[in-house]
Parts: C-alpha cells; structure tokens; sequence
DNA sequence: GTATTATTGAGATAAATTCTCAAAGAAAAA
DNA sequence: TTTTTCTTTGAGAATTTATCTCAATAATAC
C-alpha cells in the first residue's frame, strides 16, 4: 500500500492547517465544500486517518462529541468548556512523565495518552451558565 | 424531575456493581437479560446517565470503542492494550495536582479529567503481536 | 504511452446512543 | 387506600459518527 500524492489529501491536510481551532471532519467537509473543492465524507474521513498514521495530523477523542484534528506540533493537552463548549489548548508538559510511570508501574510499553479536560470558562462562569454547580435532584 | 426508585435502575446499579470488569452498555444488557429481568437497552442507557449524574456509577470514555462503566470508588486511570484491547486500573495518583494545575493556568474552574492510557500489555509484547512497532508505510 | 493499483465518491451500512410516545407504576395527595 | 400526578419503561424509529462497497478515475512505475 504505497501511499499517494493526491489533490485531496493535500486539501484536506492543508484544511486542518487552516482551520486552526481543532476542526471536526464535517468541519473540514464544509471548509472543502465552501471552497469549489466538493471532497466526499468517505474522502475527508480515510485521508484524515492516513494523515493521522503518516503523524502529519493528530485526532482528539472528545467524550460525547465527535473526534477533532490537529495540526500535529508539540505534545499539549486540550481543555473543554462544559457550558458552551469551547475548545482549546493547555500547556503542561507532563506527557512523557506520566506514560513513563505507567509503563514502570503496569510493564505496559510503548505507553501513550491524551487528556482532555473539562471545566467551566471564565465567560460562562460569570454569566452564572454553570449548571453543574446547581443541585441535581 | 425527581428521580423515582425503580425495580430497573436499581438492577442496572447492580450489574454495574457485579460486572467488575468495566462494562459496556451492551454487556449491561446482556447481563440482565441472561437473568430473567429483560431490561429495554433504553432503560439501561437512559439510567446509566441518572446513576452517572448521582455519582454512583463513572462513565468511561474509550477511543474508538464503546463507553465503559464503573462502579465508583476512588478516582483512578484506566489503561488498554492496543493490540488484545485487555482493559484494567492504573493507581497514579495525579489527578487532583494536574486539574489544580490546569485551573490555575487557564483560570477555569471545576476542572475534571479521566486519562485511558494505551500500550502493549507484555503478553502482546511478547508474542510479538504489537504491530504499532512495525515500519508504518 | 501503457499497465498497475491506490484513490475517489455516492450511497449503503454499521455501531452506539438517544428519542418517541403510549402504557405502566412510584410517590404524593386527598 | 383511592386518586392524582408525573416519572419511568420499552419497542422500535431516528440520529450521529464513521466505515465499507464498488465502479470509475487517476497517480506512478515501467
């Protein structure tokens, strides 16, 4: 299976490139679509998981929402607001030490992780949108 | 909407409780209906969410694969092999320093994190079946 | 150029979960 | 304890996200 050079893949990784804020793959189909190029789903989704093997391009699983893409840089952590959803990066460098601790504590190798967190933004907290902070029954 | 106690939430609390082993929804039902008490996957969905509401019960979220379900003791990771997909507990006490960490970065509040790390178990290892460390392309 | 074979795209399919809504049944009120 | 209220159930439809099918297309190698 020797990988080819074609114009949608290069569209769609080029579109994760752009869309800089952890697009979705319907992100990236809408991105394509507004712009001449009408890739198919089928297309955006195997050349995202080509991309994802070649590293080029990093997936996020994102509890109860769909996966995100990353333009692969340095390892980073994401952080999710629980009221209005935004979404983006945190700085912890942690990575490393803690699948290090794992792999010595389990015999695990070749141990790797990704961390989304959630919490309340500072807008939502504010506004009082925090509904987790409410009584819940 | 106050919650009611019935025949079925307190049966899904149970198999949660029984099914040590991080089970499915699916496994849920499955449990269940081996017992007599054929539970609707409805009924069994919709009080995994009550139960994971009231705290008793903690939801799993696993890359690529279906939630799990635990029974709530004290917080802990979980980790999975990449190539038998064998599930279990890693006790790495980090959580409460990395969400106070992240709080005090971003200025988020009510920060919470699960970690599902991924490896190869030395079983795999050693039947040589961890093909993450074959050449790629 | 021609042959080989990965890739595309439209739509079917799959998997996990939620929704719909009439019937059943807890809990509260009378 | 009867009635009222309103949550819950369950079967199946619907939704969502993602993958698969397969004939047509197009990169690459020869």
């Amino acid at each position: 299976m020797i990988q080819r050079n074609t114009v949608q893949r290069r569209q769609v990784l080029e579109a994760v490139q752009q869309l800089y804020n952890h697009p979705t793959a319907e992100d990236i189909y809408e991105y394509l679509a507004e712009r001449q190029a009408g890739l198919g789903r089928a297309t955006i989704y195997r050349n995202l998981n080509v991309l994802c093997e070649q590293g080029l391009v990093h997936k996020i699983e994102v509890p109860d929402a769909p996966a995100r893409f990353d333009h692969t840089l340095c390892a980073h952590y994401h952080l999710q607001c629980r009221c209005c959803g935004s979404f983006g990066d945190v700085s912890l460098p942690e990575q490393n030490r803690l699948d290090r601790a794992v792999s010595k504590e389990t015999g695990y190798t070749a141990v790797t992780h990704d961390i989304v967190f959630s919490g309340i933004c500072p807008e939502c907290r504010a506004a009082g949108k925090d509904r987790s902070a409410e009584p819940k029954a």
